[in-house]
RNA sequence: GGUCUCGUGGCCGAGUGGCUAGGCAGCGGUCUGCAAAACCGUGUACAGCGGUUCGACUCCGCUCGAGACCUCCA
């Protein structure tokens, strides 16, 4: 796999094998989860799910941020999530749970499996206060009218800030403007541990330097200590964390455990829309609910949940992927051409004079695939070698033996539905009632058609298609699936 | 301005120092009552300019272009 820290791909052994911990940067629930909720997601889903079918223990914790946070605007430190409950008049944590709810469900639609473990930063306030406590025990923190920061230029003096990035202090203290309101700071580079609440801040909790809040970076380097001890294997999170998020997070650690937290370091890249980054100023930010409805203006229509899950996965996670509509009804056909061929693939038979087709490698290919740093684009081109095969098998120009029908059904479970998580949306097919109506209502429009009756059996099939339902006639009898 | 990443055929998107990625769209064909689906065939693609090399899309340099981060926040 690529380690951020190597810039370069590293073989993985785990530290504690068959056990791993790998941690994930979780959403900050103070609003409806869009696309750059997505793709992380759905990456590190494909690396936890990959790695259990290994048969490695993971330990998979994703964080919920739900601690006070700054606006990005000039809310003048003012809570992220105090700020919108006082806007909507409700609690904090209604609002936290309102939009923690909210993101599960989003999850659980892409078919996102659940972490092992997933810690709310609230709920480890105490954690945080003693690491805090701890890094200013050995000098790294000092304290200034009730805030804490990371003395950064003093951890450079023994360890490098900026491994993780490629940065120099020298060059960031060169480029760093100067704000207002950083007096408190020694220097520019330093980094909040802990935050003094203003009167107006709701979310605030005691500690023995003020009323506040935890800073940005503590909450990772907390939790993923208390759960995967001081030194564990992944870590995951989008680019855009890499710095600070994930420099301060080892900076902290390190001091703190006496040791680097984390082997490999993993991040995603990020989406864009049309070419262009997604961003609220740019008015193009979606959110998945928006494009499941397909109520976005830059819409055209509504994408499945699976649609979505699919188009990520035909990226590389290390590469930028660009959202349109071309690319998204692309996904779309290139999915239901899959899952056709994975319900086809239930119905073949084996024969006993076949020619050896080559499953066996393409299975093979699979796994070097996913082996060379999770390439899922890899994966799925193999699919669809396999999906040629099965089409052909079932028209009869091909022929498959009951060895090789085995190892297609198991490429399918174990890549399609397992690793790659792609699974068939809607009731379609497992309906025993559905099954029984459609199987007549095909017969009948396959009588019509012996008696050369074409308007009853065009009007069948156009009647069923305004339903969303496609008939398909083929050499060995029709079948239908829903669009 | 600094650090880093990237620039592949109509669109999306893999990959490699010489050998087919794949999906979608297009074109031709097979099948079909027709259509759809499926199958077969089909594309002088690798930003530009130099260099290294027997040979570069793949390595090096420069130019142009795009993006991320460099500040609080995820």
């Amino acid at each position: 796999m690529y380690n951020t820290l190597s810039r370069s791909k590293e073989h993985f052994k785990p530290l504690n094998s068959p056990h791993i911990g790998m941690y994930v940067c979780g959403p900050t629930v103070y609003g409806d989860a869009h696309l750059g909720h997505a793709r992380p997601a759905v990456t590190f889903d494909l690396v936890f799910r990959y790695l259990a079918h290994l048969g490695f223990k993971v330990r998979y914790v994703r964080n919920i941020t739900d601690v006070g946070h700054l606006e990005n605007d000039a809310d003048e430190g003012e809570d992220k999530i105090a700020r919108k409950a006082r806007l909507e008049k409700l609690e904090p944590m209604e609002v936290v749970h309102h939009y923690t709810v909210r993101y599960h469900r989003n999850m659980d639609q892409l078919n996102v499996l659940r972490p092992s473990i997933e810690p709310h930063a609230s709920g480890h306030v105490i954690e945080q206060i003693e690491m805090i406590s701890t890094l200013l025990r050995k000098g790294y923190a000092y304290e200034v009218n009730g805030s804490v920061y990371f003395d950064v230029e003093r951890y450079n003096g023994k360890h490098h800030y900026g491994v993780l990035s490629g940065r120099k202090v020298e060059d960031l203290v060169s480029n760093t403007r100067e704000l207002a309101g950083q007096s408190e700071k020694r220097s520019s580079l330093d980094f909040a541990l802990w935050k003094k609440a203003e009167p107006s801040h709701i979310m605030r909790w005691p500690s023995p330097w003020s009323d506040g809040f935890p800073g940005w970076h503590m909450e990772c380097s907390a939790m993923g200590c208390k759960y995967l001890g001081d030194q564990f294997d992944i870590h995951g999170g989008g680019m855009d964390l890499l710095f600070p998020h994930h420099e301060a997070e080892i900076a902290q650690s390190t001091i703190a455990n006496g040791k680097a937290p984390v082997r490999y370091w993993m991040h995603n890249n990020m989406i864009t829309i049309n070419g262009q980054k997604m961003g609220k100023s740019l008015g193009n930010a979606m959110s998945l609910d928006d494009i499941f409805t397909g109520t976005h203006p830059l819409l055209e229509k509504a994408y499945s949940p699976m649609t979505i899950r699919f188009f990520i996965l035909m990226a590389h996670y290390r590469s930028t992927l660009d959202f349109s509509n071309e690319a998204l009804q692309a996904a779309e056909k290139g999915l239901r051409k899959l899952l056709a061929a994975a319900d086809t693939l239930k119905q073949l038979t084996p024969s006993e004079d076949a020619v050896i087709q080559g499953i066996e490698n393409i299975l093979q290919d699979c796994y070097t695939a996913m082996d060379d740093d999770f390439n899922s684009p890899m994966v799925i081109a193999n699919l669809f070698e396999a999906v040629r095969i099965i089409n052909s098998a079932k028209d009869g120009s091909l022929r498959l033996n009951a060895q090789e029908l085995k190892l297609m059904q198991q490429l399918f479970e174990d890549f399609v539905s397992g690793i790659l998580g792609i699974i068939p949306e809607g009731a379609a097919g497992d309906d025993k009632l559905v099954d029984g109506l459609m199987q007549t209502i095909i017969e009948l429009r396959q009588e019509a058609r012996q008696r050369k009756d074409y308007a009853t059996s065009d009007k069948i099939r156009d009647n069923l298609a305004s339903l969303n339902i496609e008939i398909k006639d083929g050499r060995e009898g029709t079948s239908w699936q829903v669009k």
